[in-house]
DNA sequence: CTAAGTCGGGAAAGCGATTTCCTACGGTAG
DNA sequence: CTACCGTAGGAAATCGCTTTCCCGACTTAG
């Protein structure tokens, strides 16, 4: 040491405090020592703690936080309680009206309760949620939400599981929209009994002759309302063959592409089945642009009742489902604080309404 | 003390290191005892320091990870570190496909820089942002990024400011999607000069008689539409009477509502500028409701040119802004690791593209 | 052959909270 | 008048992780 300066010898590892140059940040012993209380007390007035402080240091403190501007760090906060108020919600794809608005349910609940929501849309890509789940268990989030459909992919559903587990075991909730895999509390649309009961409200119509956009095939929604499906017609003594099924992705564009395979390849009148509105979507943008009539040459329904379906022509037909109610469901399922374990996980069947509309109205004979 | 226990003596306030009977949550301690070594190395080889660690423990350190599952607390570590991986991202309604579809833009930027975004949806209510921005303070979060016009409210504003710049202070960023009110980082539409081109290109299409669907009276983008589009007839010699312009919410139902206002005060032909694409639809939604033949005797023209537009009939002229373009150069801001204060705010500005399309097709004579 | 650097590793001081103990204190019961 | 108790406040131990120091062992010069 060459200088000699005015500070040494009491330097040792780990200075201190530091000279807080910028007044940048303010800490809660900050608090304190200007209110001229310990930090203890100081904690507990504003941390909301249990313990009573008198009402004259209450204010103190109070006071000194206001003057300073102070603004508790709640990672540190959840540091030393052991729990964050953060709630992970992982979609398929946050543009898509179906998520968005389950994911807008999840959200006002969570408000209300004064949670974190952090959100990410995954592509319905399995490996990113289940990255997103780890991220999750790292940010010792309070519950995750998984909204969408599991698949058949076994052994992203097992890492998935596994990953659940591990965040479960380390205090966290969890809480599904879709299939009941995964071995948690599960908001559960009635796919199959939805569809089935659509294809027999369209048969009831005076539909005979039906194809189903059947959306990607390893997809469990997709695949219970095709099953659904193909069993409401069966009640009515209509055989749906393979061939009249066909696969593709589960958006609008999807929706579209099968639609003009069945236009290219298929005699009509016919009744379509997108198994989900967005298909349902572009199956009518495909009609639209070939010039084919629905619902005179081409009936169409779909399933979900997104809002967006209200300003769709001609109207759809669907099975309507209360997305929003199922996101405040799922959130409550999430936020719940009773025991947290123990019991068997619970389930929450949501059963949809067929709406019938002019997109499937009886062809005229 | 009247029961004498085994262990005692030792047992001092805090005590040490609690049994862990459930081993429910490994820590970084349990890793670095397991592979040997100390919490030091456990840390650098863990927390992807600077500092080298010889391979053979690092290889241990690792291996022990993996074996007890481990996964590093992110709180603790932005409380060590000082600084956390979340991303702050206020909308005015996350289900709107505005909002949503420039969302996604943010978020796939911010997944690319494995950033944990935290998302809130406010209803356009100014009070909730606030409330939000201090909650992400409170986060520490890296970068904040409003998306969505700012309003008239001068309180509002001035309060929103103050706590932006505690934020920022705090050494946090700022990205702003909308006007440039907040002295921050902006992406910022053209909204004046975007509906001044429409305007023009309306007449150009031989329209002569306005009506705007204007919006909340407080919200800038609102006005800055009208105002723009004002501009547009003017440079033609139109002019647009202040009762042609006919304020409303700025939602699907807003446009509803005051098309129908429209519908019963109002000869027709006329072509109505709805100053969004969500109101438009509502307003068309309003015509085919009426019966009112779009484009034949009423034009209609939105602005935004939001993805759900492509399903929409008749194809609604408006002007197009690269949302989740603007999404993702609004993340790209929020996250540029330069500087981070003494410059001057970044405005990025965004011009829209006119797109006639047949909702505006020429009135026949 | 010794002086001066690297280099890898560990001990321990924080980060900004919460929370457990412990200790006065004023009051009431015995 | 003294013993006992509920209260309110403070000191200090954690929470889980990062990072600064310090140190011994090896290199590499001089």
């Amino acid at each position: 040491m060459l200088t000699t300066t005015a500070d040494d010898g009491a330097r040792r590892p780990g200075r201190r405090r530091r000279p807080r140059p910028d007044s940048a940040v303010v800490t809660l012993a900050d608090v304190a020592e200007r209110a001229g209380v310990s930090l203890a007390t100081a904690s507990r007035v504003m941390g909301g703690s249990t313990r009573v402080v008198g009402s004259d240091l209450r204010d103190a403190v109070h006071r000194a936080a206001t003057e300073l501007g102070y603004s508790a760090n709640l990672q540190a906060r959840a540091v030393a309680r052991g729990m964050s108020d953060t709630l992970g919600v992982v979609v398929h794809d946050i543009a898509d009206p179906y998520f968005s608005t389950i994911a807008a349910g999840v959200m006002d609940v969570a408000y209300a309760g004064s949670m974190v929501v952090s959100l990410t849309s995954t592509s319905a890509d399995t490996d990113r949620e289940l990255e997103y789940v780890a991220m999750m268990r790292a940010q010792r989030a309070r519950a995750v939400v998984l909204i969408g459909s599991r698949t058949d992919d076994q052994r992203a559903t097992d890492e998935l599981r596994t990953e659940l587990r591990a965040f479960t075991r380390s205090g966290g909730r969890v809480v599904c929209v879709g299939q009941d895999l995964l071995g948690v509390d599960t908001v559960m649309p009635q796919n199959a009994d939805g569809a089935r009961d659509l294809a027999r409200a369209l048969v009831s119509q005076g539909h005979r002759d039906f194809v189903v956009l059947a959306g990607p095939a390893g997809l469990r929604t997709a695949r219970d309302r095709v099953t659904g499906f193909r069993a409401g017609l069966a009640d009515r003594g209509i055989d749906l063959a393979d061939g009249d099924v066909i696969p593709g992705p589960f958006t609008r564009d999807g929706g579209y592409e099968a639609a003009s395979a069945v236009l290219a390849g298929r005699v009509r009148p016919v009744c379509l089945f997108a198994v989900n509105d967005v298909m349902a979507v572009g199956a009518l943008a495909c009609m639209r642009a070939a010039g084919v009539d629905v619902p005179c040459e081409v009936a169409v329904a779909g399933f979900d009742d997104i809002p967006t379906l209200q300003d769709v022509t001609p109207p759809l037909s669907t099975v309507a489902l209360p997305l929003f109610r199922m996101g405040e469901m799922a959130a409550r399922l999430a936020l719940r604080d009773d025991d947290g374990g123990g019991g068997e996980p619970r389930i929450v069947p949501i059963s949809g309404q067929v709406l019938l509309r002019q997109s499937s109205a009886a062809f005229r004979r």
